[in-house]
DNA sequence: GTCTATATGAAGATAGAC
DNA sequence: GTCTATCTTCATATAGAC
């Protein structure tokens, strides 16, 4: 039998909901993407749900542990594929499996991706709650790995910035996920193999 | 002499504006950037200023104007490396002064760059005011030209996204501002030229 | 798990004086 | 160009019943 995990490294996919907070992540995440997180209230949020403000309020205490509660269930995904990634032997191979994962999981949910990576709400929980912030460090320390010069800083910030980005991008919106995939991905193994 | 442009072509540059204004404009920039436009409201920006709510409104009637002016004034500088471009002789040539002048803007600018790229609020405003839309459909045909193929698309939509989202990234953001661009032309150019 | 009703504050916006 | 005072609407959040 393998081991189980640390504890820490599977904190984000352990969390169990109940189908009535299913159906205010869903719906807030909806609404964080297209209007942001400070753009999107709790009445939004309960009208996209059907139900009243209060019946949201009796899931979440505050409109603060919905972000959170968005922010882990898609981060679970990532943590995933970092986990995959991880127990690969070669650096080389780690770093070429995460790439294409991120892109799948980007390109699958490119409708909502801007809103974790660019919501100024977001970003401040990611660099505040703990959990989140070891999560980040670890994708970047397996993108990056030893070197930490600016190069190749520089390249890492523009891979995981470009694909981010350029999926939300009203450029390709009308381009379909295996099209985009596959673009994606050979532009983005051009920014580090070359 | 030289004839003046055609007036659609000078919109957003010959805008004037006070130094009331002007102060307001700086401290809401500021603001959206750490908080984006739904996140900032009249009395922060007052705050910053340093004066009331009532004499923001005298300068602009609504908020929806604050973030429309503040749009206007930074792609005024989008405008002004478009126009240097189009006057090119070669595509080519007008692409690779176009990528030199977005970066050098880009870099400079950092701190503000997200605020405009990937607010909700402010994607909304580019792609329902109708001289914002224009300004961006010639940055896009200048930069994916006559190929509208997938792969010129994906690759436009990469580099845009790229350097919007890279320059605000925290893994750069001790970097200083010469390192970044060279870094940044560097991989930009491979994401076009191979 | 959901509701109605309500408290409290902050938001956008205006009136009118200086 | 700026202020104080005010209006209205909407936000977050809670109390208590079903």
């Amino acid at each position: 039998m393998a081991s189980a995990p640390p504890a820490a490294l599977r904190q984000l996919r352990s969390i169990r909901r109940t189908a009535a907070q299913e159906r205010i992540l869903a719906a807030a995440l909806d609404l964080f993407a297209d209007h942001g997180v400070s753009g999107t209230s709790l009445q939004m949020i309960a009208d996209a749900v059907g139900v009243s403000k209060a019946a949201v309020y009796h899931q979440y205490n505050a409109k603060s542990d919905i972000v959170l509660a968005v922010a882990e269930t898609e981060l679970a995904k990532l943590e995933e594929a970092l986990e995959a990634a991880e127990s690969e032997a070669s650096e080389t191979r780690a770093r070429g499996l995460m790439l294409g994962r991120v892109i799948d999981m980007a390109v699958a949910r490119r409708r909502w991706v801007g809103a974790l990576q660019n919501d100024p709400v977001m970003v401040r929980l990611l660099a505040e709650h703990p959990p989140l912030q070891l999560l980040m460090e670890r994708v970047y320390g397996l993108l990056i790995g030893d070197a930490s010069d600016a190069e190749a800083r520089v390249a890492a910030a523009m891979m995981a910035a470009t694909i981010g980005a350029a999926v939300v991008h009203p450029l390709v919106a009308d381009l379909d996920d295996d099209t985009l995939r596959q673009e994606l991905l050979r532009i983005a193994r051009r920014i580090f193999d070359a």
